[in-house]
DNA sequence: TATGAATGAGCATTCATTCAT
DNA sequence: CATGAATGAATGCTCATTCAT
């Protein structure tokens, strides 16, 4: 039993740490708190004890490690480079990091599986929904000056790109956390990008 | 209570159409039997009956509904167009289809989730491993065709073209079905299916 | 499907016959009806047309078993031994059947392990009280006429050699009939008799 | 709710108890594990808490219960007893036991009526298994004794005298704990153990 | 802080039973 | 006579949750 505070701090971070492999591993329903527990070197008592429930555990995930995420983005994208560079940038360090960082295709999976529980806690809902929104208007922005700057394509619909930044974001997450993968699937993050950049570029 | 061999068809079929239904939008470990069995109006008994157990029932649905959808794009592929148009149509199609059949997604939104699942039950394992290698043969050999035919630039990987197919309909079937899809996902099909085309295009 | 009513008594006799084998392994409550259908070749629809229910097919068992198993007895103390080879012949016929009539030593099994079902089924109970009190009469009257003719010791309690008797026959068939037996049990038949005779010859 | 682990203890117990009641009275199959709950005051869950499930309660039952039994065995073998007299009062304290000890009898009982569970775990088979054949050895040695000091007679089979002994403890365990027992059976322990006594007295 | 013990609701599964055919 | 289809009650088991210590 830790007694410290420090020590309490250790407990809560190795069990969000365990619930991240856990609940990307098996989804939430079919995680067991107890496998969380285990994972973590502690028994269940201490889920209750730092974070209330199962659901309270799950969107204290996504507020901790969200976070992260979007400034991690947002540093690409502040960064000295040309819009359609921002673009590919930030694909291939998604894909780059999803091969490299297990944990970091794990959380990823995790917000594409469970969606519905997102839904359920309005909690996660709203704090996804306010970040999600802010990125889709600075990207929104970065193709539009791509398309002022003459990088990018006149007739492409700037949507059509952070669709398909979205869906080859979680297409990949998807496939590449899959434990055995569609044949089809053979990764090539880098060339799938160029294909994107390409088929966007002026 | 259904007495004759048609009328046990008629069950069975109703089983199955339940049961794409609740199983992609609660996943497989949330789904109750009792969820199927009332949306079918029958008993859970009478799934014990038809398919033996859940694991089974889950598998059942691949064999039955897995033909279908691989008949479906050799059509496709069959038809007499270029390399490129019949890549272009598969994902347009796919697209389409995703956005008003509500049960062909939810079925490949199912394939997609519950992968962990098919590896746990050999018989599906085999099952999609199979038709997904012909399918991947097939379309390498289209993206070979393509290429010689100067439709497909030259410098372009085919495995990178059937990685980007699996990860765009993963992706998109899985953005679709999620209730609340991300900010920065609008649809879009038609649109990426262009971006795409012009990615790979010679 | 059997349509003659000689075809239908088969059917009865199998499913009889299934039963002994099935209950005697297994026990009362163990025992699925779907076990004695495939043993005997049929559907339980079957039992149900035959014997009404689980509980009716049980109790039809020893109404045909016990039947011939008493008549049985009665012919060796209708034989012209004296009490005490009466009493020995018993036990060996016995032990004997027991050994090489796996049937028998099933029924007989199956007779004494489930008392309790005996006790809830009226039928039964009254079935098998009778014939044992007459048994136990008889019985009597023969360990007393060897008293009286002085083959067996005077200060021997004729309700002690029926007890004998019964926990004897009740104990072979019990261990002999348990898949792997207690080490002390090894049989002996013969030998156990031998003891038992000497243990109240005059 | 029992909180420290001396209650849990007490818990524990209580189970064990109410479990060798319900399951020598109803049998293993026929025992719900809701009746043992019950019977011991606590919820079914505590059962899986304690003992993992029903097959493994039912092993707990023999390791805790069956030590104790062959305790009381060796005790009685141990006495400064002639060969003889120490079988008679193997019977007899057993027979005796029986009669008043109720828990003894339904342990003896569960003993013998369950041996399908009982080849069915391993754990249980092999613990018995030991046990048995140690307790053979020694009653081996002790008829041999008793052969050798004149008390037994010459031509008796050492085995026939285990078997016996199992035999009559068997039969009578069983006939007993019947609820309502055969016409033939009237108890008579002590008379039965006269009777076997004579019959192997040199 | 964290654990051990226990609860209880919920779930998959089994199985006797029903009944139209 | 017998089967196939379906029901429903029962049962073992899992797991989130509670709470005294």
């Amino acid at each position: 039993m830790r007694r410290t505070k420090e020590e309490a701090g250790i407990t809560r971070k190795q069990l969000l740490e365990a619930a991240v492999r856990v609940f990307s591993e098996k989804g939430y329903a079919a995680t067991r708190l107890s496998d969380i527990g285990e994972e973590a070197g502690v028994t269940r008592g201490a889920i209750y004890w730092h974070f209330g429930n199962k659901k309270e555990l799950f969107a204290a995930l996504f507020k901790e490690r969200v976070d992260p995420f979007f400034k991690f983005i947002k540093e690409i994208l502040n960064e000295d480079f040309g819009p359609l560079d921002k673009i590919q940038k930030i694909l291939t360090v998604f894909f780059e990091r999803f091969r490299c960082d297990r944990d970091f295709l794990a959380n990823q999976h995790l917000d594409f599986i469970e969606m519905k529980i997102r839904n359920e806690v309005p909690e996660i809902r709203t704090f996804m929904k306010e970040r999600e929104d802010k990125f889709y208007e600075i990207l929104v922005d970065v193709v539009n000056a791509g398309i002022e700057l003459g990088e990018i394509r006149k007739d492409v619909d700037p949507d059509a790109v952070t669709s398909m930044l979205a869906t080859l974001i979680a297409g990949y997450a998807f496939l590449l956390a899959g434990n055995e993968a569609s044949s089809l699937f053979k990764g090539k993050g880098k060339e799938m990008v160029e294909i994107f950049i390409t088929g966007i570029r002026a």
